[in-house]
DNA sequence: CGCAAATTTGAACATCGTCAACTCTAGTGG
DNA sequence: CCACTAGAGTTGACGATGTTCAAATTTGCG
């Protein structure tokens, strides 16, 4: 996406921007049209609260994403939380202004589709990942999912750039802390991760893709 | 959505029209740019096959609803299966015919959007329901779902319209036949589901949904 | 009526959640 | 530069929950 050339971008960025620093609140939806928001640099994390206290977390944005586009678009409110993971800036407009942009210009309602579509292939990794049964898999299929959308390639291993904690990594998909962190050293023995600078690192990519398929053999093989 | 008004739909439906009997399959999506089907009667069911032969299920469609419309804004491709879960019409054209009709008509694309937005919904709830830990939950959670979305009143009752089977419940949320089963005769125990020509009802709703906020108490609570 | 599909049930076993205690790490301020 | 602290990660024991496999039973359709 060439910012230069994008007339969506542009008109966020014509606007003022705003910082948040890592754990700051950036959008509380719980009603209907809220504000949209262009990030411009760093990590974006939404969740709802349970009733415990605990996040179940939907999705992490980077730099370059537009939320809640679908919003937008929606009957639909849910109690979400848009968190900054580190040093955030955005560009904010309103619900308002963003439809009265787009409207009557289907180049730009293309480039929201495309935009929609790729928030729905997000949620669409998420069922996949979802329905492996045992922690493990469960596991794999997150780290194989957060490196291909926030990985680099460093020689012949994935840094996963985007700064989650294990807690984070289980409120994605339905699992304690502690399992996570088992799972996890599983896959450190087998030296098929390690941690460097905080990150999670992928020392093999199609070796850890042979690890999700063997580990859901004795179900689905 | 009103059909005779709808130009998207009156496009699909100057085709010819084809019919499927329950079993069938209507598309099978394994390269880019399938056709696309709009559904006048019957409802579909998509699912990937696991090497095991098991059936993993994303979602069902009914009458109205249009697929694999992401697909035409998509690069990323699965292998689905779309099969008739009993009679069904359907109008099909091809993906670059869509693409054509829509292209430029600013009305057009904004349906599109909310179709997708739709879809996306469902794809939302679905990582909600499998969020949940537990089978007891999954399986309320999962029940209320498709009571909102094929669900028909019926004095104070609410009848499941669309013929699924207790494997067709568990293979979308994880989970076995016979858990499936278990937990449906729970809730058949405590009165808040029978069987009636087949069909799931579901007897009281609002006490439903209380049972599910109870069920996840000892986690969330 | 008979068959195939769908469902039910039981018992043994594996997995993961829970709880509690502990260690490690990075960042803070003296 | 070190001590302190809060957050993050690790580990173990135990029990609850769901899977697995096998067998029996029910259901609806031809």
């Amino acid at each position: 996406m060439d910012k230069a050339k994008n007339p969506l971008v542009r008109y966020f960025l014509s606007h003022k921007h705003r910082v948040y620093k890592k754990g700051q609140i950036i959008l509380r939806a719980y009603m209907s049209a809220p504000d949209l928001y262009y990030i411009e640099k760093g990590h974006v994390q939404v969740y709802t609260l349970l009733p415990s206290g605990v996040q179940k977390i939907y999705v992490f944005y980077k730099a370059g994403e537009i939320f809640p586009i679908v919003m937008a678009f929606n009957k639909i409110n849910k109690n979400l939380f848009y968190e900054a993971m580190d040093d955030v800036v955005v560009y904010k407009i309103s619900d308002n202004d963003f439809l009265g942009f787009v409207s009557g210009k289907p180049k730009l309602l293309l480039e929201v589709i495309h935009r929609i579509v790729d928030i729905h292939n997000i949620y669409v990794d998420r069922v996949d990942n979802l329905e492996y049964t045992n922690a493990y898999s469960r596991i794999i299929a997150r780290l194989l999912f957060l490196a291909k959308r926030f990985g680099k390639q460093d020689e012949n291993t994935v840094i996963i750039q985007i700064p989650v904690t294990h807690a984070d990594i289980a409120n994605s998909i339905a699992m304690t802390r502690e399992t996570a962190s088992r799972e996890i050293e599983k896959l450190k023995k087998k030296g098929l991760v390690k941690i460097k600078n905080r990150l999670l690192v992928i020392l093999d990519t199609e070796k850890l893709e042979k690890e999700l398929n063997n580990s859901t053999e004795k179900r689905y093989l």
